[in-house]
RNA sequence: GGAGAGGUGGCCGAGUGGUUUAAGGCGUACGCUUGGAAAGCGUAUUUAUGAGAAAUUGUAACAAGGGUUCGAAUCCCUUUCUCUCCGCCA
């Protein structure tokens, strides 16, 4: 969420970001947010002014009692019953002032950071790299889904008899390639400084609302309504929320964290050939990088996120290209998206298998995440997360990218953790 | 899940209705002292937000939320977390 002060203080800046995003009525709702926050400011004043009066009186009437002038204490009495009564009142309007504000913030998206381009949805993103060379594949070459069938490695009617669709099970072979991929994307992050960790699969309200799934996007995640908790749509989730209500130093910087989670999303609406197979699932595995950032190094912390990412795709030898989100598709707390793809050969088309981003302040803004700068002030941190990677489309990228006549590869960097070298 | 006890500042710990943002201690920072260090002495040491050029100052916060009261860390209610005992359990 944006603070108020900065929208105040850089309006054009905001309202350009918002027509970047195509955000429509802007200035409406700018406008909007200002006379509102200026309502709250007037009306907290003058609470405030009462307060202090009364506060004065009851401090007076407590020395009254005490040397037992009776009749004057009653008389102040009066007094302060009065003024309780139009504090009360500017109270529930305080409040009324605020829960507006607040309603009105949270459907202001971040503001683009300007080297994201301007578009009108996915195929206006940018992109700007891409690497490895797109495997010609044999006359019979298949789609994962056939792959993982005719080799027995992912069972989904199974899943769908256990759960539902969209919770495949994994077997033999396809289970160790799983887990050789999750250690392997370990491995790399912690060499590379991030420290591992193992967090929680469920959520409280809080940390939902710190990151920004809440109160929107509700509708994506599993809500545990006995306990009322959420099963986590990204580790960024819980890991990010490590830090909700933090007030570091300086010398914390940076502060990295990798961890491996399932993730749980509901996915309302999707159908079609977009979902089959390992491409979209309600559950799946992931690992992911968050850093926490001091605001001047975030760019090249972004940088570095994705140089990392890239790396170990090369290490994996699978085509994929980088993107950069243009306005209309990126996400909405982010100030700045690159999104990975792998080449999808068998289906001819790019399978997403990182988003890496820059949220600046935006998360920081509601988890309370700040440092104390050099001047001794508390500044708002930035957050930074990106994928590496998600599981189940590098899998269906090395499956169908890795296929021979005689049966599956291994590429050669995961052998060592798989203890095989093809699938067959 | 049942019964009981608790939650106070960076930490320990006092405080059961009235100049209490909160004694005392520890820690930390600065100064004095010292050849240097330790000890000692002195000073400082929460956050958010409003006003002010600044010194300063208003308001709020003693787990969270609500209530009683002129006045709440202190009394009442709800929620939550921790500890002890019992139950269940990988």
């Amino acid at each position: 969420m944006l603070q108020v002060a900065f929208i105040r203080e850089n309006k054009d800046h905001v309202l350009k970001g918002l027509a970047k995003r195509n955000f429509t009525d802007a200035s409406k709702k700018i406008e909007e947010v200002l006379t509102t926050d200026e309502n709250r400011k007037t009306i907290q004043t003058e609470l405030e002014n009462i307060l202090a009066e009364s506060n004065k009186l009851s401090k007076e009437i407590g020395l009254l009692f005490k040397s037992g002038e009776q009749q004057k204490a009653t008389l102040l009495k009066e007094k302060t019953g009065q003024l309780k009564e139009s504090s009360k009142q500017l109270n529930e309007q305080l409040a009324t002032a605020q829960n507006d504000l607040d309603n009105l913030l949270y459907q202001i998206p971040n503001i683009p950071n300007t080297l994201v381009p301007e578009g009108k949805g996915e195929e206006d993103n940018e992109e700007i790299f891409s690497e490895g060379d797109i495997p010609e594949l044999h006359d019979k070459a298949l789609p994962h889904w056939e792959l993982a069938k005719k080799y027995d490695i992912i069972d989904f009617e199974l899943g769908n008899k256990i759960t539902g669709a969209g919770f495949p099970v994994y077997k033999g072979k396809g289970a160790k390639l799983q887990r050789a991929l999750i250690n392997y994307f370990l491995d790399k992050n912690t060499d590379a400084g991030y420290q591992e960790v193992q967090v929680p699969l469920m959520v409280n309200e809080a940390s939902g609302f710190g990151t920004g799934q809440l109160p929107d996007k509700e509708g994506q995640m599993y809500h545990v309504t006995g306990d009322n908790l959420y099963l986590i749509p990204t580790a960024e989730v819980p890991v990010t929320n490590m830090y909700r209500d933090v007030l570091l130093k300086e010398s914390d910087f940076p502060i990295l964290h990798t961890g491996y989670t399932p993730c749980f999303r509901r996915e309302a609406g999707s159908y079609g050939a977009h979902v089959r197979g390992l491409n979209r699932l309600h559950q799946f595995d992931k690992v992911e990088i968050v850093r926490i950032e001091h605001p001047n190094k975030s760019y090249d912390a972004l940088d570095g996120m994705v140089n990392h990412v890239k790396e170990i795709l090369q290490e994996l030898k699978l085509p994929y290209r980088i993107l950069r989100l243009c306005g209309a598709d990126i996400g909405f707390t982010s100030a700045l998206t690159y999104d990975f793809e792998v080449f999808s050969t068998a289906q001819d088309r790019w399978l997403e298998i990182s988003s890496v981003s820059n949220f600046e302040t935006f998360q920081a803004n509601r988890l309370k995440l700040r440092f104390k700068n050099e001047d001794g002030k508390s500044e708002l941190a930035h957050t930074l997360n990106g994928s590496s990677l998600a599981l189940p489309r590098v899998l269906a990228g090395i499956l169908e990218n890795y296929q021979t006549e005689n049966g599956i590869e291994i590429p050669e960097v995961l052998q060592k953790y798989t203890g095989f070298n093809t699938i067959d």
